[in-house]
DNA sequence: CACTTTTTTAAACAAATGATTAAAAACTAA
DNA sequence: TTAGTTTTTAATCATTTGTTTAAAAAAGTG
């Protein structure tokens, strides 16, 4: 049976987004993403130019893999906002329980650079116009949501999800819950945090 | 009027402090903290030894800034637990308000070094055994609180202080909004997290 | 002042690191 | 097979970067 050789780009590729995501680009070596490879150094080189090059397209495709999926939930025009937060909920905890260190790759890097690579996604753009959003200043017109700003909403729905990702280490540290205890965790939250947000809903 | 001229250890640090919130350990160059500090290379080495202590002191400073105020809040017997809540949110508020790069500082070392520095601190283990904690157990037996994983709680409350520091560098890229509009909306959240908080502790 | 200690500086060092080169090896097509 | 192309390798380069050195300047001391 004959396994099927990933080719050298993508060893390169798969190498790089590990280390790029615990180091960072300046605490990457070049050197540590051809050995976890297993290619040679120049090799590197020659398929993608530069350090830089490199992680430019492992950035892309990071950005892509966190605000893909997302889009097609909030224009769901057949579901109401409680099932579209249930559905956003879900989804980015099954995401990010396969991928955990994205958010923080993420933010580290629109932190160092801002307007880099937002917009070759603009995917937040996306989100201000999807249908969901119609819908949310619509309930809010209606009385059905209290006028507060939007952006407490956003902040809470993916500050609730996102965030057990970005502190596991330091509650792993501190408290030394197993990784199957927080994994158990999150998956409870997927219940949890709709309720929540609902309940927060009627906040005024 | 004479200004009280800031001795060249306090320059290096300031400027070492700022620097490495902004590119991390390996992101910083010891000749940027130099120049930054307006003194000679080497006086950094002179007065630190290495980049490495000098960074140690600086993160555990900060760690010291970021848990430590929050301890007496937390063993107040005097205050309910809503009391401690409203407390807990307007002085992280408050303080990050001001050191807004701090959440992302401390997150990013922990995550390089999960060790490292929490035992040096030892805060959480310290909020472990606060007398708000034994108050949050008390009203979880008495059937107040809805007995769900306590992490939860922890989670949910730092995360709607934190997250929207945190995060604020891709909400300004994405909303265009102004550092203004976002701090005010950080002030109105002073308000909000408790009641939400709240809220949220009814679910069951 | 004379002397010692502390602080500061310019220069250099050594290691690390991203990138390149030139040749070898593997592969492809005629 | 052979000629040409692509891929891989070992070696090297050039720069960056943390650190050290030795001397000068400044500050402190009796």
């Amino acid at each position: 049976m004959a396994v099927k050789e990933k080719d050298t780009e993508q060893k390169i590729k798969d190498a790089a987004r590990t280390i790029f995501q615990e180091k960072g680009f300046a605490g990457a070596r070049t050197r540590d993403i051809a050995e976890k490879a297993g290619i040679n150094l120049a090799l590197l080189n020659y398929y993608f130019r530069s350090k830089q090059k490199l992680y430019d397209i492992i950035m892309t495709e990071t950005m892509q893999t966190f605000f893909g999926g997302v889009i097609k939930i909030l224009n769901d025009e057949q579901t109401s906002i409680e099932e579209k937060i249930e559905a956003f909920v879900t989804h980015y905890i099954d995401l990010l329980s396969g991928n955990a260190n994205i958010p923080h790759f993420i933010l580290s890097n629109v932190r160092e650079d801002p307007e880099g690579y937002l917009e070759k996604i603009g995917a937040l753009q996306k989100a201000k116009h999807s249908f969901f959003f119609q819908q949310f200043i619509q309930a809010s017109m209606e009385g059905k949501i209290p006028p507060i700003n939007p952006i407490h909403f956003i902040l809470n729905l993916i500050g609730l999800v996102v965030f057990p990702f970005l502190a596991k280490p330091m509650i792993a540290a501190s408290t030394g819950i197993s990784d199957q205890q927080y994994a158990d965790m999150l998956e409870e939250r997927k219940r949890l945090i709709p309720l929540w947000v609902n309940e927060m809903l009627k906040v005024k």
